[in-house]
DNA sequence: CGCTATATTGACTTTGCTCAACCCAGGTGG
DNA sequence: CCACCTGGGTTGAGCAAAGTCAATATAGCG
């Protein structure tokens, strides 16, 4: 049953009936997986299908020509990319593994077949992309309006909440693979000072991130070091 | 005829037919106007329609809590926003008119009836819809990687070649009724800086941008200047 | 145990920010 | 038709945030 962390998240929006959940849970039989640094799907490619993550951590990046890099957006267990992404003829950016990756292919034809006979189900694949859209425009404020430490002090309000959706968290605290070299390319800083502002955010007591581990301490105050606002999530109860 | 500027764009995606862009039109009646600088909807609000731009320029924009604005993406006759929004409760941002802005409605029912009936206008939706998105990480990748010059290079050769699709370029120019203040906003910048960097690409002579209007004197080497690569609008001839 | 990744530190540079003064064009009203 | 007003644009000096580069430390992992 690895649609669990999906179902997980749609509960955020909507119930589910039984049916409705074994409707999903047909999207992630027969799993693949790549490994860390590999592509789900590289840029250029012509995608046929969605992907369900089932387990592990992933992100969109983007090189420039010179070698720049920009990461678009995390994935996490349960999250869902592009719902009809095949409708283009070639990726403009890539879906890679962070972590060892497992992940479903769902045909567009699953996804057809959902919108049929599972609307509420449809209906909430749609507020879940509707979410993604979200999640990257408040990338686009916190690249273009908050400094360092607000920006990384958000992330870590995003990716901890995202966890606890998906019934990952544990003691205040959730599992998160990244080096600072992602996070950098995530915010658009270089390691060093990427090193400096997670120190600085450490000693702070707030929050502490070391050793793939994420602990919030005092979330309240997270949020508003990061002027962290739930509501673009759009979680059915508030999302605190 | 409102919608043409839509249906211009979309045949960069397919070829449309005379029963296709009939029902296109019937999207453009009865046309709503908005001033500058007000808002067509506000974050907060519950979103019920489909908006379609019919003329003028606006922009999606997002406020902190000290008043920092981040300006999002800006929209161009012809351009739709958020196909299924509806589904959520509230909006996360607003759209705004930066000029006098015609738009119309759509409501869920008309999009539906699309959906049933004309299910190729739909998928050019779709694509457009896609598109959008696609530039809403671009945006991204601007603000994190690309320095001020790259950034603002890179947002004129957005604009120009999304202008040119709705064929509102002449001479190699289009109108672009933004302030110092609006491109601010946008690029993550002060206005005082902003106004470095225009001067700047002005005196290069690839491009000049005053009195609203952009002229794009050589656009190979404004799409160097701002490490542009036309993949990411798909469009089905290649854009340049 | 040693290798490679990752993380940390420090000195120096650069990009873009701040703030304040000033200028200019175009629209309004006398 | 001209004077004024206002919103936008420009300029300059000093400053802060983040970048660069290179050396060093540390931690997982095989």
């Amino acid at each position: 049953m690895s649609a669990e962390f999906l179902i997980k998240k749609l509960h955020a929006f909507c119930e589910l009936s039984d049916a409705d959940k074994k409707a999903l849970s047909a999207f992630a039989e027969r799993p693949a997986v790549v490994q860390a640094n590999e592509d789900v799907i590289s840029e250029g490619e012509n995608p046929k299908n969605v992907y369900l993550i089932t387990k592990g951590w992933g992100c969109r990046y983007k090189y420039l020509e010179d070698g720049r890099r920009q990461i678009l957006a995390f994935f996490l267990p349960g999250d869902l990319c592009d719902l009809n992404v095949y409708i283009l003829d070639q990726m403009d950016h890539s879906i890679g593994a962070i972590t060892t990756l497992e992940f479903s292919r769902v045909p567009p034809e699953a996804m057809n077949d959902l919108g049929d006979n599972h609307p509420r189900v449809m209906r909430a694949l749609w507020w879940d992309t509707l979410v993604t859209g979200s999640i990257q425009r408040e990338w686009t404020v916190s690249l273009g309006q908050r400094d360092a430490l607000e920006s990384l002090a958000h992330l870590y309000c995003e990716l901890y909440l995202r966890m606890r959706m998906v019934g990952l968290c544990k003691n205040n605290s959730c599992h998160m693979p990244l080096t600072q070299q992602h996070l950098a390319d995530a915010l658009g800083l270089t390691p060093t000072h990427t090193g400096r502002v997670v120190r600085q955010l450490n000693e702070t007591g707030i929050v502490h991130f070391g050793r793939k581990v994420l602990q919030v301490k005092d979330l309240r105050r997270l949020q508003e070091t990061g002027s962290f606002n739930p509501n673009y999530l759009h979680h059915r109860t508030g999302q605190r």
